[in-house]
RNA sequence: GGCCCCGUAGCUCAGUGGAUAGAGCAACAGCCUUCUAAGCUGUGGGUCACACGUUCGAAUCGUGUCGGGGUCACCA
């Protein structure tokens, strides 16, 4: 048990001896002793002073005696300043801790809770390919499956593909009238990036017929509907829906080429999902539900046929759920997927990892859920982050100011690379280790830093700063685990038996003792990002890791330490701080390199 | 306009009821014959948007104001 939680227990059983009364962990504080003040943790006694009518001196003290007589092996001292009672933690208990898990690879990780989870992640349109807010999405979605597992739940990630729609039908119809029968294989360009260019095609030709037609007279409401590039597209689109074979054939054939696109770029990136929907299988899904919910009288159908709910109730619109000529819209098929996957995989928790900017859907659609009596509904879990703005303001796709996915990671590889060799550490490396090396480095300092904020704030992407590698960053953590290897490496060839080290009474230094309390945290760490479902805890707690190990390297040697018992300690530690490095990197994604 | 989110150092962000508000970047000053200087140490830099309230105690909770963003589609 990490000893905040052993504290928080001890402290309540030792009140309840002293004054019978009953406690709980939320009548007070167990919080770090911030470092100007004696000891290692500390009790908050304000909100004690109360219900016990004692002053916090008396209160800290009867209290810090009976926890230091009842628990000796555990305390070593405390002391009370204001309604502060800090307690100091024995040397022995911090080196136990040490002892027991510095070589444990399963440190934070927890036992199966027989918990089924569904992290929905990625779920890309397939007219263009992936750009900076995919990577947002795909990083944060595979985290959080990572932190979910570690803290023993059973995930299964998926995607859901937007393979069929109108915008799908744009870059079609303008592959028609301007390629010319180009394909990825002629022309050498990834599949999702060619299908893209015709999209962008699309609206520049849009663009122009509109304008023409509005130079012609029309007004520009007209012109927009009027313009025949959108009125070959409409009619494409119903093609597709009623199943013509030349539509279907050339669909699936665009969608090929973008799906090896994408599988590329999920290769590079580290995505995988166990599941993939694709929306062209789904959207017909729901509509049961509709006559369901109009025999509840949950539902109900206006003049023109179409059927609504009112939310009104909750504080939400009326939203409509199915058209007068009863076609589905999206929150139909959504409603319909929610229950096939509850069902189907039997889940606990279904997340959906989804844009800020659908917070009302989701909001509308778990409503309906819930209305419908569907027993999954508080189960939905919307994971919703902020957009990535540029530091020159949003994105557009349509005014090309999007960064992509795949410019992006070749332009961080690249850069790993530069300082790489600037630094010319890993002259001895051969081509294929180097390359390994530049995709850990670039990739780790892409994914730490969208990783390293918190995923409900929008936040804005700084080209000069995401690369980086200094300070608050993944290849300085990376760094700091190579680092240690090299100790490690140093003090093997030593021929010391660091698998069966004995570590016996020390006198514990500063930096040494916190970083123990400090290794101590992380389960905790692992813990509350799971619960806030916020990856940035682990990239937050494992950088001040890194800075706290960068401070006792400097200050101190491992392997010319004063004298064994020393050595034997400080390797641990090494080896405890590279475990949790590791352990920490893996749940954001990021691979350790053993030099750099 | 209704609803939702945000406002902390020059910039990017931590900190959601506790002690004198912290990091990184940028700036400046130091530290490599000793385990990797992608590092370490130090200096300067804050009216926590503003106001009122709750509390022993507020960046944190409540109300209001100002500023920024999102959303309110028979789009996905």
């Amino acid at each position: 048990m990490p000893f905040t939680n052993f504290i928080q227990e001890i402290v309540i059983k030792n009140l309840t001896d002293l004054y019978s009364q009953q406690f709980s962990e939320k009548d007070f504080q167990i919080n770090e002793t911030k470092p100007e003040f004696e000891g290692d943790y500390t009790v908050v006694l304000f909100a004690l002073v109360k219900t016990l009518k004692k002053s916090p001196e008396i209160l800290g003290n009867e209290l810090g005696t009976h926890l230091l007589k009842s628990y000796p092996d555990f305390f070593f001292g405390y002391n009370v300043i204001k309604g502060f009672l800090n307690l100091e933690i024995t040397e022995n208990q911090l080196t136990l801790f040490l002892q027991k898990n510095y070589n444990k690879d399963s440190f934070g990780k927890k036992p199966s809770n027989h918990k089924k989870v569904m992290v929905e992640y990625s779920s890309p349109n397939t007219n263009k390919p992936l750009h900076l807010g995919h990577l947002r999405n795909n990083f944060l979605g595979w985290s959080i499956a990572e932190i979910l597992k570690a803290n023993g739940y059973d995930v299964i990630k998926t995607s859901i593909v937007n393979d069929r729609g109108i915008h799908i039908c744009k870059s079609m119809i303008a592959w028609q009238m301007f390629a010319e029968g180009a394909t990825p294989e002629l022309t050498h360009e990834k599949g999702d990036h060619l299908v893209g260019d015709y999209y962008v095609k699309f609206n520049d030709e849009y663009k122009k017929e509109v304008g023409q037609l509005i130079q012609a007279g029309k007004p520009k409401e007209e012109a927009e509907k009027e313009a025949p590039i959108m009125k070959k597209t409409q009619q494409m689109l119903l093609g597709w829906e009623q199943g013509n074979p030349e539509v279907r054939a050339l669909w699936e054939k665009m969608n090929s080429w973008v799906y090896k696109g994408f599988d590329e770029t999920y290769k590079r990136i580290g995505s995988d999902f166990d599941h993939t929907f694709y929306e062209s299988n789904t959207y017909l899904l729901g509509k049961d539900f509709v006559q369901e919910g109009l025999q509840k009288n949950i539902l109900f159908k206006k003049e023109d046929g179409s059927v609504w709910v009112d939310l009104s109730d909750k504080g939400l619109d009326e939203k409509l759920v199915l058209r007068g000529d009863g076609t589905s819209v999206y929150i139909t098929q959504d409603i319909g997927l929610a229950k096939q996957k509850f069902n189907e995989y039997n889940l606990d928790k279904s997340i959906y990892v989804i844009g800020d900017e659908q917070l009302y859907h989701m909001k509308v659609l778990k409503e309906i859920c819930r209305k419908l009596g569907m027993p999954f509904a508080d189960d939905i879990f919307h994971l919703s982050y902020g957009m990535v703005e540029l530091t020159t303001g949003k994105m557009k796709s349509r005014e090309g100011t999007v960064v992509d996915a795949d410019d992006l990671v070749d332009e961080m590889i690249a850069t790993a690379e530069k300082h790489t060799e600037e630094l010319g550490k890993v002259k001895d490396f051969t081509q294929e280790e180097l390359k390994d090396l530049y995709d850990t480095l670039g990739l780790g300092a892409m994914k730490f830093y969208l990783l390293r904020v918190d995923p409900k704030k929008r936040m804005i992407f700084n080209p000069e700063e995401s690369i980086d590698f200094h300070g608050f960053t993944g290849p300085f953590v990376q760094y700091t685990y190579a680092r240690i290897q090299s100790i490690l490496k140093k003090v093997e060839s030593e021929h010391l038996a660091i698998d069966h080290i004995q570590l016996t009474r020390n006198t514990l230094l500063p930096l040494e003792r916190q970083l123990i309390i400090l290794l101590e945290k992380y389960v905790n760490a692992v813990a509350d990002a799971a619960t806030e479902m916020n990856p940035s805890i682990i990239a937050n707690y494992v950088f001040n890791l890194a800075k706290l190990f960068n401070s006792f390297y400097a200050e101190h040697s491992v392997a010319n330490a004063e004298n064994d018992q020393k050595k034997e300690l400080r390797v641990t530690l090494s080896v405890m701080t590279a475990t949790v490095i590791k352990n920490g990197l893996q749940l954001l994604g990021i691979k350790v390199p053993d030099r750099m």
